[in-house]
RNA sequence: GGCGAUGUAGCUCAGUUGGUUAGAGCACGCGGCUCAUAACCGCGGUGUCGGUGGUUCGACUCCACUCAUCGCCA
């Protein structure tokens, strides 16, 4: 029987766009697909858009649509971005659909036959204001460790502590700023801690679907105890119902992987199967092998939650879950202020996505490391390869035979099949030919176990047989005494660039198919036993394959991205806008509780005004008082600069200079210096309110000196 | 704090079960070629394999400790 291999991608979550560290994933896993597909494996890609979930709920809610309309948009963006890059999907379905709706149902039906479901009274958090449940990340307070204020409900980004939103100090609503109060409410628990559950994933974890490191990182966790799982959710939430249980959804960590089966019925549907057959034949089968590509970041989810679900269900196991690492950019973390937070639509603007696609693929490797892209090796690597070595040895013989011998390719001393045989290390022909078939055939390896960056480094090897042949045999010099032995170097050139186009396909696939039309060729399979057959023919129009990328268009996108997250985040703030706590600060007056005159707005500018402004964040290392004055204080502030900077600030009415010292404030620092009291102020720290109700603008995290504000 | 990953030439990375003088590409230097997208070919130097100690006839590889960077802690 032959077997299918059913991929996924992790799914995209339809409330934002698509990024760099998100093609990492679908580019790797499309190329893995094409490279099975064209070696003649029955393979799928299967993706489909996140839907569910209370942020693009109270997004949806927010901008005044439907959740619907929300994830629809992004779902259309998606498509198109992945069309940019060359990620084509076997289906790329959406999991707010009948048919997840019907196979989550199946499979919750399942769970409770097999004695897996309990409901459970527990706390939740209730907002009166809001008339809702709150989510651990909609619950804001003090850390009950470290006394950081503005935490989320389940975790301290200050100290990294974990609590319940039970334990958080001055817990208040994200949403709407009030005091949420506790209330009971029932939920369903899937029973993973149950022992037969719990036994079979020891068993699972090792039985060969997970690579070692993830296996034993996976390990700690089962011995750690398991703990039931919640996998339902208090409405309003944007998610399917619970049948019979009003008011009550499923979790979107329930439905999202089961997504992954709702998208395989939807292509088996295109395919002509009925719901069932599609089901039975891709999850109930084992003619097709599941395998799940992932970022490390969500590795607990899918291999506890998910196996657990497929084998209490009955279902097809991945047999491989391959985890990948991170995307980093220049070596750190991809970063807003930096512009390093690149979407795939903003990159794509500036820059062929080909070129990203083929940088990737160098760099892939079976191992979950991050990977790094460095933009400086990124032009390099692109230039240096895809354009002079592939592009170029392209380029060379087809233009030879066009424009010396009537753009047809001769003959070969050797037929086609002697080329598969084992190289003698002679330097003839044939010999040459053979090393090709022979790196051939390693990279048909690499790209079967997806050592991509391995199966590049043949690929460049086999470029390098070409340009060195040519370079050798001086077919300039032999059109002068024969020109048909001309014709036979280029012959070969020309089959060496035949082999490339061949495997180039799954990484970069319009390059490949424009080589393919410049040697006159289509090509549609990749086997190395298809090798060295073109001869005797006309080959195609002369065209040039790819352009070197300069270094301005890198920049270009870094800037293009600065702005873009600019632009969002503000959005966010304004959305998401908390209403200020009164929490005074110790030592300072309380703020006068007289209402205030807002102030009408000032006239609207453009970005590019507020761009002009340069704010840092400051580490206040001094402060006096200037003599005679009532309210300037002399600051020293630490902007990361050589020396900390001179600034006087009128903060003096409220606070006391050593209130000040050790506290990062936020500096305008490209404002012209000027003289107060005779003293020079070299920039200026911000506050708010005025008067006595004076407040200076506090970093109330652990921000480098001199970091950006915006 | 707990667990884990990574650390090899200026840069990006290979180094299989420990075994001779540690590799590739790019960058750099010199020479050659001119068909080609200033591309191509040849030759060349470069490394205390993060540090210290240990096991061993022999360690980049195994063990202990240590430093640095990063990630995860649902």
């Amino acid at each position: 029987m032959s077997s299918r291999t059913l991929l996924t991608a992790a799914l995209p979550y339809a409330n934002g766009s698509l990024h760099l560290g998100h093609l990492v994933e679908y580019c790797q896993a499309d190329m893995y697909v094409r490279a099975l597909k064209r070696m003649g494996r029955d393979a799928l890609y299967i993706c489909a858009d996140d839907t569910h979930g209370t942020p693009i709920e109270l997004n949806a809610q927010r901008q005044g649509i439907e959740p619907l309309a929300l994830v629809s948009r992004y779902h259309d963006e998606h498509k198109r971005d992945f069309a940019r890059f060359d990620v084509a999907f076997d289906n790329f379905g959406l999991t707010h659909s009948d048919i997840n709706r019907a196979v989550v149902e199946r499979i919750y039906a399942e769970l409770g036959k097999k004695g897996l479901l309990e409901d459970r009274e527990m706390d939740g958090i209730w907002c009166e204001v809001d008339k809702r449940f709150l989510p651990d990340r909609f619950i804001r307070g003090t850390c009950p460790v470290c006394a950081s204020a503005d935490q989320y409900g389940d975790v301290c980004e200050v100290c990294g502590s974990t609590y319940t939103p039970q334990e958080l100090k001055a817990p208040r609503c994200a949403l709407c700023g009030t005091t949420p109060v506790v209330k009971k409410t029932t939920h369903v628990f899937f029973k993973i801690s149950r022992d037969d559950m719990v036994g079979f994933l020891r068993k699972w974890i090792d039985s060969g679907s997970l690579q070692q490191d993830v296996a034993n990182y996976v390990r700690n966790w089962i011995e750690g105890g398991l703990k039931d799982w919640c996998i339902t959710r208090d409405g309003p939430y944007f998610g399917f119902g619970v049948p019979n249980k009003p008011g009550k959804f499923f979790y979107v960590w329930l439905d999202a992987p089961i997504g992954y089966i709702a998208s395989s019925i939807e292509w088996g549907q295109r395919q002509g199967m009925s719901f069932d057959d599609a089901f039975n034949t891709l999850w109930r089968s084992s003619s097709t092998r599941v395998e799940h590509l992932i970022g490390k970041d969500i590795v607990y989810f899918h291999t506890l939650f998910w196996p657990a679900v497929l084998h209490a269900a009955e279902l097809t196991l991945p047999s491989k879950v391959h985890v990948h690492g991170m995307l980093t950019i220049d070596g750190e973390k991809m970063s807003k202020s930096r512009g390093t937070f690149i979407n795939a639509a903003t990159f794509a603007d500036h820059v062929d996505p080909q070129a990203l696609r083929y940088y990737y693929a160098c760099k892939y490797g079976a191992a979950s490391d991050d990977l790094d892209l460095s933009f400086d090796d990124f032009v390099l690597r692109v230039n240096g390869e895809l354009v002079n070595k592939h592009a170029n040895l392209f380029s060379r013989c087809t233009q030879f035979l066009t424009q010396k011998l009537d753009g047809k390719l001769g003959d070969l001393p050797f037929g086609a099949k002697e080329a598969q045989g084992e190289p003698s290390g002679d330097g003839s022909l044939l010999d040459q030919a053979r090393r090709v078939v022979q790196s051939a055939r390693k990279a048909e390896q690499f790209f079967a176990n997806r050592e991509l960056g391995q199966a590049m480094r043949e690929l460049s090897a086999i470029a390098d047989i070409g340009n060195e042949y040519m370079q050798s045999a001086k077919p300039w010099d032999q059109l002068k005494t024969d020109p048909e032995k001309a014709r036979e170097t280029c012959t070969f050139a020309a089959n060496v660039c035949h082999a490339l186009a061949m495997y180039l396909w799954p990484v970069v696939p319009r390059f490949s198919e424009a080589g393919a039309a410049l040697l006159g060729s289509t090509i549609d399979r990749m086997s190395s036993e298809l090798l060295f057959a073109e001869r005797k023919r006309p080959i195609g129009p002369q065209q040039r394959l790819f352009e070197r990328i300069d270094r301005a268009q890198v920049d270009k996108v870094v800037e293009a991205s600065k702005q873009t997250m600019a632009v969002a985040s503000t959005d966010k703030t304004t959305s998401t806008a908390k209403p200020a706590a009164a929490q005074g600060a110790k030592g300072l007056p309380p703020v006068s509780a007289a209402p205030i005159t807002v102030a009408p707005l000032k006239e609207t500018v453009a970005y590019t005004d507020f761009e002009k402004l340069d704010l840092r964040v400051g580490l206040v290392t001094a402060a006096e008082r200037v003599p005679k004055s009532k309210k300037l204080l002399k600051l020293m502030v630490d902007l990361g600069e050589e020396k900390p900077r001179q600034i006087v600030a009128g903060l003096g009415a409220v606070y006391e200079p050593e209130m000040l010292v050790d506290t990062r404030v936020i500096v305008v620092a490209n404002l012209a210096p000027a003289k107060l009291m005779g003293i020079e102020s070299q920039g200026m720290v911000l506050a708010g309110g005025e008067g006595e109700s004076l407040s200076v603008l506090r970093i109330d995290r652990d921000l480098k000196p001199g970091s950006g504000v915006r």
